[in-house]
DNA sequence: GGTGAGGACTAAATCGTTTTAGCATGCTAG
DNA sequence: CTAGCATGCTAAAACGATTTAGTCCTCACC
């Protein structure tokens, strides 16, 4: 009957198809909802059903294209499969590294997640936690970003600012950091090393600072007051751009110059700082690594790309965002058992041509 | 009565803290959850209700602490306000960039987004668009994602790899691109232009050639076709990593020096090419910009940390993964009105250090 | 005294699943 | 003959909201 009504084919008005539904599939075998939902499940209490119903169940349901309407499964289950991250800002080195090892373990075992830039904002902060926790994400991941009280939620927490009762940290083994970048230069013969510290509101200044102080006392180096400087990374609560970091890495160079201790190398605090003080010292006629060896930390992209390539200590950022979902992961499943207030991971020495033997004269 | 069993402050067994729900609500105030809905969502069914009482029911929610559930509010109204967001891979420049922007203007709206890294796999890529189905998002944005037939969602391209029926693409202005690079060595003397052109797979390579082309003939410039080198960009399929592009810049750097056909300038596909070719140049003894001039593309981080910095056309990614954003908010709101097949966003000549005035010989 | 018109609410259906508790039916064992 | 037990399924109650269609007053008006 009226069977010369073309198909509508036009991709604009193909309007009508409603999504199939698990009672369209039930109606389509003549069987109840409940039945084909157990089937679909593959619930234990499926077990009294036939095979053969069981086949014929799981055919209609691809014949008709069938896919669970999540949402709803979500709110009868109370489970999401969905955690929240917050980080300052996505499009920047640090954060878009880690959230890419979140993602690939958080898709691998089936779970989305929601993220939200709060940009180091407060009032951002809080309006967002509010956000994920009326979307009912399951936990969260918090990168770089100040939180004074444990959150309600399971939580682990990446280059966190401070320890909070029952949240895991992924940290950077900065001892280990510390001792390979100095044994590093201590075997090219460097005695006498500058040092940039970072802000004083970075999450890492203080652990990589003592890190540093004692990897050098392990080597018999002395650090000189003369050659150590602070990074300041502009008024406080405000993003440390790049190109601060550079400018200030930059003045650094030219303060060390200008100082009068003589220093053979330099460990900075981070990759940027470390090139702008490479332009500053190749500026004022040094050769690099001739007579100074400069040595970063992070491995951003430029390290690769500076002439003369930077040496430089990687930061895993991808292992680290994947470990930081996996522990999350794991936090979810076993809410009984306790999770490891911290979880380490190694950072790597990247050898390039910012580093080479100590000049002869001391 | 037992008044004497004090509370529990402890931060680890609060679990009994049951969510407020609407119905919680009601009973604080004596009446019914219809009600208490109403007078929330500000209804226009609520007319009817009187003011005091309006106030008695805010003034309860916000005593218990009572936030809607997303889930069940979503079951029912089928919205989800969420949108999926589909490219290669998070943790890479121009992804990142373009996804600070989504985020920046689907937050501002009430909106959330789901991302999916499909690593330029297929059969990922099909799994996520149904998995995202699957969680009833509204929309899709797909960055740098290949497509061969309109998605069945409302949907925005970025730096898309063909056009699509129904689907609104945001593209780079190129030929203002090329315009304001050409004109720029233009007005420095140059006349003897070397030029990049983007891997065979690149979305974007034909447009900005042909683009080029134009801009050329209209500044009266000669293409030569000894100057002109087209990257590869590895196998097929393969992610194009920076290193290699890097490398092939470097390589062509060489190449052109070879080649003997004289050249003041270089128009490089992107930002790392171009540095690649910096390197090949110098290391051969010319000077940037004294000899030869180099723009690159895109205006990556580390561009301006080179020495010399790198002039190049920017590419405003967040305005882009902004205006993407806002494209689709736009479909998702005026569901009947047609919506442009291509949004265009401008460029603009950032100037540095690695131009300068031709030399004197032709 | 009946009728109509607000006014102030609420009962119940609905969104699309999952899950608990049971219901027929038929067979077996005592 | 019947209690007991599989077998193969289903009814109905959740999950936590939104929304439609009323209900029940009270008061005014003729």
């Amino acid at each position: 009957m009226n069977g010369d009504r073309p198909e509508e084919t036009s991709p604009h008005d193909a309007k009508p198809e409603r999504r199939v539904r698990l009672k369209d599939v039930a109606a389509h075998v003549g069987l109840s909802p409940t039945t084909v939902s157990l089937v679909m499940n593959r619930s234990p209490v499926a077990r009294g059903i036939p095979p053969e119903t069981q086949e014929r169940v799981r055919a209609a349901a691809k014949e008709l294209g069938y896919r669970p309407n999540f949402i709803a499964r979500s709110l009868r289950r109370q489970r999401t499969f969905a955690v929240g991250v917050l980080l300052p800002e996505i499009s920047e080195g640090y954060a878009a590294g880690v959230l890419g090892g979140i993602e690939d373990q958080l898709l691998r075992d089936g779970y989305f997640y929601l993220v939200a830039g709060h940009h180091s904002k407060q009032d951002l902060l809080d309006d967002y936690l509010g956000l994920l926790a009326e979307r009912s994400v399951e936990g969260l991941i918090l990168v770089n970003t100040p939180m004074d009280r444990p959150p309600s939620l399971p939580a682990v927490v990446v280059a966190g600012h401070r320890d909070l009762a029952g949240v895991t940290n992924v940290v950077i083994d900065h001892e280990l950091a510390a001792r390979l970048a100095l044994a590093h230069l201590a075997e090219l013969g460097h005695r006498r090393i500058a040092f940039f510290k970072g802000h004083p509101h970075s999450a890492d200044t203080e652990s990589r600072w003592r890190a540093i102080v004692a990897a050098a006392e392990e080597l018999v180096l002395e650090i000189d007051p003369r050659l150590t400087l602070q990074l300041s990374g502009g008024p406080v609560g405000e993003q440390f751009s790049p190109e601060e970091g550079y400018r200030e890495g930059q003045a650094f160079g030219e303060k060390l110059l200008a100082g009068g201790a003589s220093f053979t190398a330099l460990f900075a605090f981070n990759d940027v700082s470390a090139i702008g003080a490479m332009r500053a010292l190749v500026e004022s006629g040094l050769k690099i690594p001739d007579d100074v060896s400069v040595v970063g930390f992070d491995d951003i992209l430029s390290a690769a790309f500076q002439n003369p390539s930077l040496t430089t200590v990687r930061q895993p950022l991808h292992e680290m965002g994947r470990r930081a979902a996996a522990e999350l992961l794991r936090k979810l499943r076993a809410s009984g058992g306790a999770s490891p207030a911290t979880v380490t991971i190694e950072p790597t020495l990247v050898l390039r041509d910012s580093t080479g033997p100590a000049p002869d004269r001391g």
